[in-house]
DNA sequence: GCGACAG
DNA sequence: ATCTTGTCGC
């Protein structure tokens, strides 16, 4: 799942792809244009764009195993990330892979493609910061709902075996933008 | 009080 | 998130 916004700030286009995780073949998509429905502020970012990714949600045809989100789950200043929104509210399993962090402290990761390091914050391991590729920058993983840390590690793999993001989130962002452009 | 701060 | 040229590397 993933959303693009329009240069004037007030249109945004909210994409879902559904990819089959052995042939990362999209399977299913659906998308929706609307407003924000709230300011951006960190900590709050899931009331922004939760209602355009529901909706997207509603469209589909099939129902997704694994929420794979474009931002946190638990490692979150309230332990409350996008993810874990998205997940409660469908009642269906999500992760949420984020590109930049938001809590938390991490020890240096290995290089290597695989390798990864608990992502700490107040006492708690909050997620795990994952190298997807080789001597690129990693990805934050942490758990949204009804899935393990672990598990949560190696679907991000499965899904992200040649580039650093999930094929999913590549795909849905792909979608929402040209959505976006045929909005005007 | 000050700085940081997912997308 | 979005606005943007060149550049390093496989």
């Amino acid at each position: 799942m993933d959303v693009a916004y329009g240069t004037s700030g007030d249109l945004l286009a909210a994409a879902v792809t559904v990819l089959d995780v052995r042939t990362l073949a999209v399977v299913d998509s659906a998308v929706s244009v609307g407003r924000p429905a709230f300011g951006y502020v960190p900590g709050l970012f899931a009331f922004r764009e939760l209602p355009a990714l529901l909706a997207a949600l509603d469209r589909l045809t099939t129902r997704p195993d694994l929420l794979v989100c474009d931002g946190h789950g638990l490692a979150h200043p309230r332990r409350f990330g996008l993810a874990c929104h998205l997940g409660v509210v469908t009642g269906l399993p999500s992760i949420g892979v984020g590109k930049t962090p938001l809590v938390g402290e991490w020890d240096p990761v290995q290089w290597r493609r695989g390798s990864w390091s608990p992502l700490w914050d107040g006492g708690d391991v909050v997620g795990r910061v994952v190298r997807t590729r080789d001597g690129v920058k990693p990805v934050f993983v942490s758990v949204g709902h009804r899935m393990s840390l672990d598990n949560a590690t190696a679907q991000v793999l499965a899904l992200a075996p040649r580039y650093r993001l999930p094929e999913t989130t590549r795909t849905a962002d792909r979608l929402c933008r040209e959505a976006l452009a045929g909005a005007g």
